[in-house]
DNA sequence: GCCAAAAGATATGTCAGACAATTAAATGTC
DNA sequence: GACATTTAATTGTCTGACATATCTTTTGGC
């Protein structure tokens, strides 16, 4: 392990990108105990505190924990799904609040992506699914449910739907679609939609699941989908010609 | 902004922690400069080294980016398409590498993604996806092609078809399908698997998309993916069993 | 001998102060 | 006005110290 001395700024950087690259290539397996602070500082021909900035970086990207004490320092952390699945979900938030993108092309994405699952969501879903996505509907269509509260039980009826896939890979992957994306349309189209056709989408899609129809299942996905964009269009439209005022 | 002082360790994650909320809230809008080191010191009431630390893991995580200088300081980074696709790549690569997932379930994953894509990718396709799906299928044809060259191929010519759909959300979220799961998949087939009719089904895909035949692409790549589910199998079968030698 | 308490060892977490390096703005010179 | 120099602000790094957590070892009492 080597750092380019000729380089005397972003040492914490490069010592940080080394150990990344170790790690991705399996050099240092799970578990794994990296050498203490000074230790590394010695090998590095660097500060401690150097040391420790690149290991901050490590741990912000959950390559790394550290444990303090005797027997402690910091270990190869094994990434689970519910750290990675969290990773993407604050990277896709800031990807679409921090960029210009179309209400279409987030909405398309999302829903391509979802039914993308329905057909494995309705072969695999199991009862526990099917129950998840009956108590959110019926929660949905409670009256004194808040904006907030209606936007968390639709996100929690739609990861029902791709967790039923049974596929802890896919759900990863569509994390970032259903609970970024979700919420960002909720927030533009909430003053717009009408909660009961929304309910309505939800209890065909259970209705198609529990039937094991793909067929109907996509259908009514579709449906939301084009509802949810026209939605997002009229209330565009009302923004930028509010005249009847 | 306050942290909790009766917890005198994990400061710098405390800290990290709540800029990260303030941009995420958007109250810390792009390209807003952060205090100085020596200002949030202050306004914390700890050490400089503690802020940069917490600095560091917002910068890993491309929250921020750091300039030296007069002007200089930590600002909020405007998070582009290519960042959020690297963490992508590498948050799949070790998740998939760090975790039992069986090659069936990865496969599935990364197929049923794929082929949802397809349709819009034969809707839109440009000349210039065609010519690079026809390149990349061109070039894996070559026989002098290594193992590593003709992955990175395959990686291209997928890449290509999936933004051919034109759609950039949906490119970032199938990234982390297509280059990380891709050459974990090469690497465990690469042995078994018959260049000849991988190259004939990417030609077919590209012959299909340049038709805008949806049901033809589709049909290829759900063949793709049977193959490659079969490769993998009869892989694992000589490895479990190979009393023939 | 056995268990509990104390001491030791080792590691991370934090602090304080210093200097180097970089960059832009202010200043001076012609 | 154009160009070189100085100055100020900021991040990057280093050093040494102390605090804190945690495991191991030793010690003490019975």
């Amino acid at each position: 392990m080597k750092i380019d001395p000729k380089n005397p700024a972003d040492l914490s950087a490069q010592i940080a990108e080394q150990i990344k690259r170790a790690i991705i290539a399996g050099d240092l397996p799970v578990d794994e105990r990296l050498p203490s602070e000074s230790e590394m500082a010695d090998q590095f021909s660097v500060s401690r505190s150097t040391v420790r900035e690149a290991l901050k970086r490590l741990g912000a990207q959950s390559l790394i924990r550290t444990q303090r004490g005797a027997t402690g320092g910091a270990f190869v952390n094994r990434l689970t799904y519910a750290q990675a699945h969290g990773q993407q979900i604050t990277t896709s938030t800031l990807l679409l609040s921090m960029n210009t993108v179309s209400f279409a092309t987030a909405c398309e994405a999302r829903y391509t992506l979802e039914r993308a699952c329905a057909p494995l969501s309705a072969q695999r879903r199991t009862a526990d699914h099917l129950a998840t996505m009956r108590a959110e509907a019926h929660r949905q269509a409670q009256p004194g449910l808040t904006d907030e509260a209606f936007c968390a039980s639709d996100v929690a009826f739609h990861r029902a739907l791709v967790d039923a896939a049974d596929n802890p890979v896919l759900s990863y992957q569509l994390a970032g679609a259903v609970e970024a994306m979700q919420p960002l349309m909720n927030m533009i189209t909430f003053s717009a939609r009408s909660r009961e056709r929304i309910i309505a989408f939800h209890s065909g899609i259970a209705d198609a699941l529990e039937a094991q129809d793909a067929g109907a299942a996509d259908q009514h996905l579709a449906a939301l989908a084009t509802y949810t964009n026209d939605l997002a269009q009229s209330v565009f439209a009302t923004r930028s010609a509010p005249r009847s005022d």
